[in-house]
DNA sequence: TGCGTTTGTCAAGTCTTCTAACATTCTTTT
DNA sequence: AAAAGAATGTTAGAAGACTTGACAAACGCA
């Protein structure tokens, strides 16, 4: 059935199919034909033909070996040219940073991750991500030059289109901070800037358990709890940014003061922080729990409650249980609200895997409608602690990619 | 900036920029000239010539007189020609069946509604819409193949593809009926299906208190409760229709008995039906209350409630205002989710106005964060009963413009 | 080797849009 | 009252994108 209905204002690409062939070919997995092309898109081979023979002449795709099918003309396989540039994805965390160098096809080259704190503010913060960057090149023999793009993502509210924060919760200091006009006027690279969930949910949409779903719910359950939304295949930021920011849901009246003043976030029931606290209340509570043997109480960590929970450790799968049970609660709302087919479960605490899966499960299906419980899945992020920064790295190639096919006439750079 | 991200399968219409034109005609309130057209669209004006030509031999639009501006040649206005045809606008309520005939400019030339009872089942009910309808046609002097389409609501989660519901709470015996097949082949007409909630959203969008939002929710509070979300302009249903059912959320693990066999379900504690219940428990418990003067207890209605609560009846505000107050508990968690920039409250009981609307923007303040809480706005339904049903206008309108539109050469019927 | 099948390309024609000039119709200025 | 200024709408020619229909290319299968 054909679409009868455009919203208000429409927005006019210019060359909108031959970027729209280009997204199709970056996610098909396995590369595709000029004839598969023409006919998901509803063109002639022939228009296909001339699309194609542009974006090759500009390098940016790259025709491979035929594959063999049924009968008929082998096929002509069209991929991505991995070797035509190299783009920079930035995952900026609460605790940690992440910066990873990647090729066109989005395949790391290298990575490093170091402890960090947010709470710097954006002047020192940003100056070790630049250091972290220059380091991550030198190691690789490689100049800023030859990186095609940049993109970001950071635990805030973003506004994609101005490129700051907007009131973030545990960001203080970068309220209206102009973080991509700074990085792109240092680094003097094309910079895409987004909340670190969105790009979570990109990234799994893109390369992991969310795979060319329409519609995707990414929860990332880190120190903090926020998710991003991918509908209709598009990052939803709502209107000021802040969609899918659950952390400070109010899950438990009766709940732990938060960091953010009130009194029973989500955050402060599920979040990574959280539990490392009530491993802590548990160790001194006296219980009898495996955690007393895992070093100085004020050190442990949500990690540490994992690895006692995985070795049998009651307590430890108390705490855990319980913060899914809570997670459980918000997933339930997002998938009445929203009825999404996939919601990946991602972040550093999500690594606990079914331990803490299962009571989210449980408590989706018990607290969901029927028909929106019945069909969505529930899973773990594939990339695992990299769903943010591929995401970051598929927005660096969105711009990366569409920049150069957007150029007439054929560019060198074999 | 322009978009670089496009998802997966891309939807190739042809005309494209003559029907975003027709759109951006119908939805612009006052008509709008070429030039404006033009210069919105980032079209040529040559351009828009030969589309609006090409509108004008079809007789879908129509110019009217020039509109004085500052200096320069005056503008010639264009508009939809409301004389072009008649469409029918069905909303299909759980206890009541609205149907509208209405001009090509969605002016309502006559309207009826009666009592109903969808849990008849398909069959029965769909025959007293047919009643109706030819009641209304006979009643105007027209005939059934005056009418170029019909778009109608109906309480339940709807795949518009499929044009039938899916395993509905409250339509017992429609799971799975092919409600648009059969219409569409008993009238020989097309047919839009939708969720009432949705289409009240896309009422309040186009003609009410949402005009042109580029985000908004539609919270429609009548016997039950349900939600409609317009993303991005357009109505989003979710991976199985289900998208924005919240009246089964659970709101109060300890609260009242809903029909859907859960507790505390919001619907059961603030659709029509919980607060006619708790006006019976309030006579019932003997406390002074004008409603004890209103009739007997078991015929007592939310509308009389309202009534007793405007002329200061201090029982009836507490119920109205407990019901406000869980509302605002639900819609502040979809603000947190969707940062929409209005959220509109419509269907019967809303008809209420600041009673319940106050305690609503109390609530979504108290528990919303703050980013989304500022900037979204709360405000009653501007086309009160209407909504819903102007949205299933506003989906035949889509329907016969395009289709006609479609056409090559210019159409009769002057 | 020939046939069926599918892929990719070419040439001619159609359709849409752009540019650049011009006509139109108003207000403001002289 | 006439001229200048300003914005709208139209026309003609050219550029581009896409379609159709034919054809060449490359495989499996008989």
């Amino acid at each position: 059935m054909s679409q009868f209905f455009w919203p208000a204002p429409f927005q006019n690409v210019k060359n909108i199919n031959k970027h729209a062939v280009l997204d199709l070919i970056r996610f098909t997995p396995g590369g595709v034909s000029r004839a598969e092309l023409a006919l998901r898109m509803d063109l002639s081979r022939a228009a296909m033909t001339a699309i194609v023979n542009d974006l090759l002449e500009n390098n940016v795709i790259r025709e491979t070996e035929s594959r063999n099918k049924q009968s008929g003309r082998p096929p002509i396989i069209l991929e991505i040219n991995p070797a035509r540039g190299f783009v920079i994805g930035i995952d900026m965390g609460a605790t940690h940073l992440t910066i990873a160098l990647t090729d066109f096809s989005a395949r790391v080259v290298d990575e490093i991750e170091i402890p960090f704190d947010i709470t710097q503010g954006p002047r020192p913060c940003l100056a070790q991500a630049e250091a972290l960057l220059t380091e991550l090149l030198e190691k690789n023999d490689m100049k800023l030059s030859q990186i095609m793009s940049i993109g970001m993502g950071v635990p805030g509210p973003i506004v994609s289109k101005e490129g700051m924060v907007v009131s973030p919760p545990i960001m203080p200091g970068w309220d209206g901070y102009p973080i991509r006009k700074d990085m792109e006027s240092k680094w003097n690279i094309p910079v895409s800037l987004n909340n670190d969930a969105e790009l979570g949910a990109l990234g799994e949409w893109a390369y992991g358990a969310g795979r060319g779903e329409e519609h995707l719910a990414y929860i990332k359950v880190g120190s903090g709890v926020g998710a991003g939304l991918l509908l209709n295949g598009q990052i939803y930021q709502g209107s000021t940014g802040s969609a899918g920011e659950i952390g400070h849901l109010t899950i438990d009246e009766n709940g732990p003061l938060c960091d953010c003043g009130s009194t029973g976030c989500l955050e402060a029931v599920s979040g990574g922080k959280a539990i490392a606290r009530q491993a802590r209340e548990a160790v001194a509570s006296g219980h009898r729990t495996l955690l007393s043997s895992m070093g100085p109480p004020e050190e442990l960590t949500a990690r540490d409650v994992a690895a006692a929970a995985r070795r049998g450790d009651l307590a430890s799968q108390q705490i855990i249980a319980k913060a899914g049970t809570y997670l459980g609660i918000a997933i339930a709302g997002m998938v009445n609200i929203f009825n999404p087919r996939v919601v990946v479960v991602g972040g550093g605490v999500a690594q606990i895997g079914d331990l803490l899966l299962q009571p989210i499960r449980d408590t989706v299906q018990r607290r969901s409608l029927v028909g929106a419980a019945k069909t969505v899945k529930i899973n773990t992020a594939v990339l695992r602690r990299r769903s943010s920064t591929m995401g970051a790295v598929v927005q660096a190639l969105s711009i990366a990619l569409h920049q150069i096919a957007e150029k007439k006439g054929g560019d060198s750079l074999p």
